[in-house]
DNA sequence: ATTATCTATAGATCTATAGATAATGC
DNA sequence: ATTATCTATAGATCTATAGATAATGC
């Protein structure tokens, strides 16, 4: 597994680094939850120590800046969210349906984490200019992911083939799907459950895919 | 046209209803401009007064708070996009490229009007629950007018029949293509010009509504 | 004696308003 | 005399830190 210490970035004032790694941990699963309800800019500093069960003090020893804390948050889910993704390409090693198993599993990942994804598409921009980037950065390796996918089917013909950029776009199509069932659940989860969803998306990629030459 | 004073739900100290239209256009244009740059939370009201040219305390005499000044920008953005797409809609008339027209039509609309999209994605959560309402019904009345199109498509023959729902979804799905331009512009501007990003994603629509089926 | 944590608060904002002034219309 | 605008600021936050205290390890 990737397990980088992604908290090795932000600077701290605590010697101690299995210490670090657990407090950001606990103040970063208690800030997501106030994020995800009353947004970055209305949390306070002292509600996130608070939820967190620590002084706002020591919250200022393991992060420099109520930024940081916002940072780690959106590498926290971007790193599930890769891990989930990860996992469910292995679920699709070729044939016919295969890439409607992947949808269907990434699909899931987006239903599972649907707060979260969505507190991304609205909070990135309170990033400071570099850790936008790098939330960027992030968002694209997952989309690389089923670009890796698309690409291999591709080649093993259990897709017909098509350009390099056609697969790229695809790809990133079946990424906002995903997405877009969380920022457009407000209406979607009105008229579809999750189960219609996946079926009627995947039905329209198949025929995005495969359409055009009656394969 | 729908030239309903749209300013009218928001109440105002100042008696003359053309100069308050006047104003709170003025304001509008100004805090637009400073939402997208430095987003809502960040942009302080005195910045919104001194842009627009007039006084902090004239500012609440035409808004009783920040956030009324957020409304009805989304509201001018999403009155622009319905003006937009309508428009859109009189250049496809049926005939079997009627429906690449439109497509063509409304991502130049999302094309031009991106930082206002984007801006909406990330700021409606900042509104007061009753006005998110609003903003999202807005969302769907142009989702709506896409509907519109395919199910008159469809009936015409222009389109190959399929049921209602997946008529509605394929809607959302290239209004939400529309979008993907503004906020993974970021990449894709990198790779692709407008003008590929259309005829890649308008081919990808024909085969999602035509394909599986040979026509 | 070193490391981690806490309390208390300095300092910097920012929204919204009160009360004074200027412009307009009869 | 009514309506619109301005200046000046009250009042309420909120972030981040300084300095004091507690916990840990030798």
């Amino acid at each position: 597994m990737q397990r980088v210490n992604r908290t090795a970035t932000i600077p701290t004032q605590v010697k101690n680094p299995d210490l670090v790694e657990r407090r950001r941990r606990q103040i970063a699963d208690a800030a997501v939850r106030l994020f995800i309800e009353r947004g970055f800019h209305k949390t306070t500093t002292r509600q996130i120590a608070r939820a967190a069960g620590i002084s706002i003090g020591s919250l200022y020893e393991y992060f420099n800046c109520k930024e940081d804390i916002l940072y780690l948050v959106c590498d926290f889910i971007h790193s599930e969210m890769e891990q989930g993704v990860t996992q469910a390409m292995t679920k699709a090693t070729g044939g016919r349906d295969a890439l409607a198993k992947v949808i269907r599993e990434y699909f899931m990942v987006c239903h599972r984490m649907s707060d979260f994804i969505l507190m991304i598409y609205q909070e990135t921009q309170s990033l400071p200019g570099q850790w936008q980037k790098r939330v960027l950065e992030n968002e694209l390796r997952i989309t690389g992911l089923l670009v890796g996918v698309l690409a291999r089917l591709s080649q093993s013909g259990d897709l017909p083939h098509r350009d390099e950029r056609s697969i790229e776009l695809t790809a990133h199509n079946i990424v906002v799907m995903g997405h877009m069932w969380t920022f457009r659940r407000w209406f979607l989860g009105k008229h579809y459950s999750i189960e219609d969803y996946i079926k009627l998306q995947t039905a329209a990629v198949l025929r995005m895919c495969t359409g055009g030459q009656g394969k």
